[in-house]
DNA sequence: ATTTTATATATTTAAATAATTAAATATTTA
DNA sequence: TAAATATTTAATTATTTAAATATATAAAAT
């Protein structure tokens, strides 16, 4: 998920995205309308190929590309559960952090060992922890 | 919103976020969960902030964190809009690129002039075209 | 048919730009 | 004072870009 976010952190390529509602284009029909070099719309192009945004189909020399809607289905969907575990918009209201209760935790023990071993990825990498 | 794609085109700043799932920290509790310096922390959090993502509120010497979810939710909204107008998913199939009839056209006339006065954005920016 | 020649796209390379980071410093508050 | 956070600065790293080159396909010429 991370690397659509990054292929959509940037104007070309949403413009390019955009281009390409409801119709496919040419690669130099693109290169053209957005108006960056041919190497530069190439490389987008591979970007948001490879988040899976965008499918490509040579014929000829030509290669045209289109929006890939099951990627973008994909990707809404992957949004929405992230976002949905992650704001757990039906729980009420944050737990308070216990540096309310002693605000000097931070400098006596560090911080909340608890929170510090809690997983925080879909890697199941555990997140760094200074120790003492 | 492609400030909220930068935002969270970052592993740290995802992290962040994941960390701050129905809970709320100081800015302390953040900077040793994750193992960064506390200024690149200050700035990742900034990031966050200016994109609408978290909410912070100062007591004392501590900055507590908490997941902002009217922005979380207004971004959803949002990539909901986009994904709906881009993909147009009640639509059948893309309308096939010009260059399918004729192949010269990308040398001949350059591109497809309708394509290239479309609006592409909205600011309401022209695409950038050349000129012959 | 085989060899040119031109066109469309991809890749490589190098330069420019932007993002990330830690160190140093400043600001705020206890 | 000291602690927590923010800002500034400078270095590193990553991204974006165009120029040059490579590859693939098609059309033209031999």
């Amino acid at each position: 998920m991370i690397n659509i976010f990054k292929a959509l952190g940037d104007s070309h390529r949403l413009n390019i995205l955009k281009l390409l509602t409801c119709r496919e284009m040419g690669a130099c029909e693109i290169i053209q309308a957005i108006g960056l070099s041919q190497p530069a719309i190439a490389h987008h192009l591979k970007i948001l190929k490879q988040a899976g945004l965008i499918n490509s189909e040579k014929e000829g020399k030509i290669v045209f590309y289109t929006l890939n809607k099951d990627g973008l289905r994909e990707f809404y969907k992957q949004v929405d559960g992230f976002l949905d575990e992650l704001a757990c918009f039906s729980c009420s209201r944050p737990k308070p952090s216990p540096l309310r209760q002693n605000p000097n935790l931070c400098t006596e023990m560090g911080f909340d060992p608890e929170a510090c071993e809690k997983i925080i990825d879909e890697e199941k990498i555990i997140i760094k922890r200074k120790r003492r």
